[in-house]
DNA sequence: TATATCACTATTGTTAACAATTTTTGTCAA
DNA sequence: TTGACAAAAATTGTTAACAATAGTGATATA
């Protein structure tokens, strides 16, 4: 199906206006929470241009955009890249999660609104399946958009947008740097703290959050490197 | 002086080697956080090509990372104009202030860092300043980013990005919905807060920016207009 | 007078050709 | 073989012409 064929599938359903490098935008984030982009790897616009089947401007505005979401890095007359957190900006992202998602899961825990709930408890069956069903890719997407999806709950645009930026360059930085094992961290660790939010206990709620960054965080090799690879047809398609 | 000039003043400080855009979305971001632009203002594509001397593809890239920020809005084929945040934006711009500004204080209240909160002491100066001689513009300006500073002054990237488009929208808001007499609060609220910071007193810190949030968002009226006006030329330049 | 329609103008969106830069390739000499 | 240099190719940056759309005003009609 080709970009401008879905842009004007959402176009009828009213949910787009704007201009489609949305798309664009959207599978490479995709790609990059899934890990299947690795950081470092080269989007030249002919690529992209090919694989969606789209002019070189729109490719220009989507990379722009990602540029501007600090996805990929655009080097003058070089073209772009995924980006490639380094360690201190893994540090930044970390701290930014432990300054923000603790009062987050705060306010919710208080502020429960049942249908968000609902649909984190709806998350974390998918997580679930994925994970039966050994699907790695999916797995470490949803693992991911759990926390987007918590920020998400609050109903506030703002702050889901913040936590969206920062977990996708937590996707990044656990690409690069995590060990191959915790990749997946085996994880009931969302559950239980779904658990505390609807059992309106908001300290119990901070004190697994906390925990369960800071498992992250030290799953973490901050000596690690890993090689860009695979055909990007492939991968977005 | 020219755009491209400034341009590469700043290339051989070895501060930007990125396209120039930059500085037309930093006038623009200026102007709005000054409230000498307002909301709804056509910002036409010609008009800024004149005012910055700069080809239509530099202020089309402006104009979308702008929009990206969530400065302007752009409408398919009708052009870009300045953000026009409704009552239910403005809840959460202060509502994700509240999450996010208290910890954050009381983080800097903690590992108070001297150089930083020496540039913050020294923000105060030009605060005082800038009220004593009564200059409406730098007023406004300069009492939104003190709290853009105080981000800045944990060091890291991620939290002086947030707070930085959450005070621009702030200011947005406080120029649709703030009666003209509090337009410039007047403040040693900000000084009070840095000294709370600089006493390593989290809670003091975190009250007294609640507190002082507070005051912002209840001296708005929410049902308050305000049509664009002035000359875009001279409002940039 | 009010309204609807149509042509016209102004503005934005898109494309394609061109310019500039980087990367690659090939050649030659040490 | 290695290194430096130069030409060629590929890629990105820019510009200008063209297309499409929305806004404006005039005209005609009820």
């Amino acid at each position: 199906m080709s970009i401008k064929a879905e842009e004007s599938a959402l176009k009828q359903r009213g949910i787009s206006s704007d201009p489609g490098e949305n798309l664009i935008v959207e599978r490479i984030y995709k790609a990059v929470m899934e890990q299947r982009l690795a950081p470092k790897t080269k989007l030249s616009e002919s690529l992209l241009c090919e694989t969606f089947g789209v002019g070189r401007m729109r490719v220009r505005r989507a990379l722009l955009l990602l540029s501007s979401q600090g996805i990929v890095d655009l080097h003058s007359n070089r073209g772009a890249y995924v980006a490639c957190p380094d360690k201190s900006e893994a540090t930044d992202v970390f701290a930014a999660r432990m300054l923000i998602e603790p009062p987050l899961v705060r306010e919710l825990a208080q502020n429960a609104n049942d249908i968000n709930l609902a649909l984190l408890t709806e998350h974390i069956a998918l997580e679930d399946a994925a994970r039966s069903e050994n699907q790695r890719t999916e797995i470490i997407r949803l693992s991911g958009e759990f926390h987007t999806k918590l920020a998400q709950a609050t109903g506030n645009r703002f702050i889901s947008r913040m936590m969206k930026e920062l977990v996708t360059r937590t996707s990044l930085i656990v690409g690069l740097f995590g060990s191959s094992e915790n990749a997946t961290c085996p994880d009931d660790e969302h559950a239980k703290i779904l658990h505390a939010v609807q059992a309106h206990d908001p300290d119990q709620a901070a004190k697994l959050l906390i925990s369960h960054l800071d498992h992250i965080q030290s799953g973490l090799d901050m000596d690690s490197r890993v090689e860009p690879k695979d055909d990007l047809v492939t991968i977005l398609g």
